[in-house]
DNA sequence: AAGGATCGTGCAATCGAATGCACTTGCTGT
DNA sequence: ACAGCAAGTGCATTCGATTGCACGATCCTT
């Protein structure tokens, strides 16, 4: 356990000055050295078993090299993706990820970003929904590069990497209608979360589209995105007599809830009443019946948002940018035509 | 993105010595000052934003409070609650959590490691199961504490945090057992996994137990953790003529691929055929039928790993231990009573 | 009242690497 | 033969916080 050789050591070992040693070592900046002086000290630090203290490093170069990320709750399915996407991205720089989850307490967040500041990380990403304060927000991201994942503020100023919800929405709608559909009810998600909001207006917007008037009965908002509350809302809807043909849920979780309330009622899904979700989690394709959904692209939502936190560290200035993802419609067996 | 005030300047505005200020700000020091000076200096430290440079104090402390996690794939459900649990216990120190995915892949472990070893992390968990060579595995664990996380290497010479996989497998041969099956089949995990082979010595030392022979026809290995792979197996399995009653997989996706095979082949489960997995995944109770499994529990065995990795640092000649984490039943209708 | 203990604070030396500047070579050109 | 230049290397400072030691002041003890 006792410290490795230093770049002292090594340069000593090598009968050179450290900072040649150090120039020696460094790939930009060791073609300015003799070729034989470069080998040696190489050589000799191979030898020596040198490992460069990154942690001298990053205090003199006022750089860490680090990155810290916060979501709320990784074991989420929707999380480990994207956090692969943020790794594979940050790997070719040389940067290393901090994870954290926030299990969407304010508080817990404000302590995290706090020891991140600490540590003086060069970036951050947030897929924490929380932090409900847009003017904190940033005033963070006057500190230091940041970029938002899976969520954004009102006004677009801090770089944001979504989910294209509006877009999703409505072409999920569009593939009912073209089943032949006219009574689509919605279950909402909460609507104390961008994505619950984002939604529910995107599929107002379209049924009121596609009809006249539309009928409230056949909306309802859950208070999680929970398979309870999938149950609960689609029990709600079948009672509430508004008569569903289908039911697009705003996410995989309330989906599911759905299909049990269904199979409960007597009914058969898609025959009776067609369901879809959103997300795509896995094993969506394993439920009875395989859900009907929309795909969005976790991973390369993580490398994209490690991608443009990248950007900001190198040009801090940047003026802040919204990048949205596209959705992509999963057709499975839990929809189908009106009357099956 | 101006660097922000340093030590120096909140002492100096306080009027006192950096090193008093220095003192003031950690509770464990400040208690020789006078009860004044520090309330002064923490409250213009306040005034000013001040935020302790962690990358400074780790160079002159000789510690990061960091660890890096390694874990060969995020996205594998297994490792999201591990990874809960070591942060959980982690932060509770002030610890912070490096994370990376090796993919199976021993260069890139071997990367990933020789960065965190250049970051002079505090510690290292690995879940990841490769770096074949104890050698360099111990080599590693004279360097830098090493908790082995999910795996062990043969002489138990680097503390390891496992599951039980032996006490898992028997507990659910005995259920089996106890249902009335006699003619118990085995699907094996990969032979080149340690889990692979632990169970499926386990499962032959329970197969041995109960009855004088063992009719070889009741044993598949699979290659790989997969659904597919469970399916050609329990396939293979129906048609080798051994007339199993039950089918033990060695985890749950095993499992998934036979009760595919098992529906295909015209047979019922469980009134035709038992079957059951291993790890309890989400979704396990989800499957149709629900999956009888064994439960590790991942979340502690994070904590755990974490925890003893902590006094690792604390006190780094200690010697190894290993610590197995109790398996826990969990019997849903994919096994019934022998013949339905 | 003098010596000693205690308390609060300042001084200065680390920790390890990066780098602007200056210096020594050796070579070219005139 | 010497100025001029370039290439290669060394020196010394810097990044910001921590901490052993020392010093002065205050208080207690006998």
């Amino acid at each position: 356990m006792s410290r490795g050789p230093k770049l002292s050591d090594v340069a000593a070992a090598a009968k050179v000055h450290q900072s040649t040693a150090s120039r020696a070592l460094d790939p930009n900046l060791s073609r300015r050295l003799s070729p034989e002086v470069v080998e040696r000290v190489r050589r000799i630090a191979d030898e020596l078993g040198y490992s460069r203290n990154a942690i001298a490093a990053s205090l003199r170069m006022q750089r860490s090299r680090m990155v810290g990320v916060i979501v709320p709750d990784l074991t989420n399915t929707m999380f480990p993706p994207m956090f692969r996407g943020i790794e594979d991205r940050l790997s070719t720089e040389g940067y290393s990820a901090i994870l954290a989850n926030s299990d969407f307490r304010p508080a817990k967040e404000r302590s995290i970003i706090d020891t991140y500041l600490d540590r003086r990380l060069d970036g951050m990403i947030l897929a924490s929904a929380h932090l409900e304060d847009a003017e904190q927000l940033e005033a963070l991201a006057r500190k230091v590069p940041v970029v938002l994942m899976n969520r954004e503020i009102a006004d677009a100023s801090v770089t944001a990497v979504i989910g294209d919800d509006a877009g999703g929405i409505s072409e999920m709608f569009a593939h009912l209608a073209g089943l032949g559909h006219e009574r689509i009810a919605h279950i909402a998600g909460p609507q104390d979360t961008s994505t619950g909001v984002a939604r529910r207006d995107a599929f107002l917007a379209a049924a009121r589209k596609a009809a006249r008037g539309f009928d409230g009965r056949l909306l309802v908002a859950a208070e999680t995105y929970s398979e309870r509350e999938g149950y609960r809302c689609a029990r709600h809807l079948l009672e509430a007599g508004g008569g569903p043909t289908a039911i697009l849920a705003a996410n995989d979780w309330l989906a599911i809830g759905c299909l049990t309330a269904i199979e409960e009622a007597g009914l058969n899904c898609p025959q009776d009443i067609s369901v879809t979700g959103f997300n795509d989690m896995p094993f969506a394709d394993r439920m009875r019946p395989p859900l009907t959904t929309i795909r969005i692209p976790h991973y390369r939502m993580g490398f994209e948002a490690a991608d443009h936190l990248l950007a900001l560290i190198a040009a801090p200035e940047t003026t802040p940018t919204r990048v949205v993802m596209p959705p992509a419609l999963i057709v499975r067996g839990s929809t189908a035509q009106r009357g099956g």
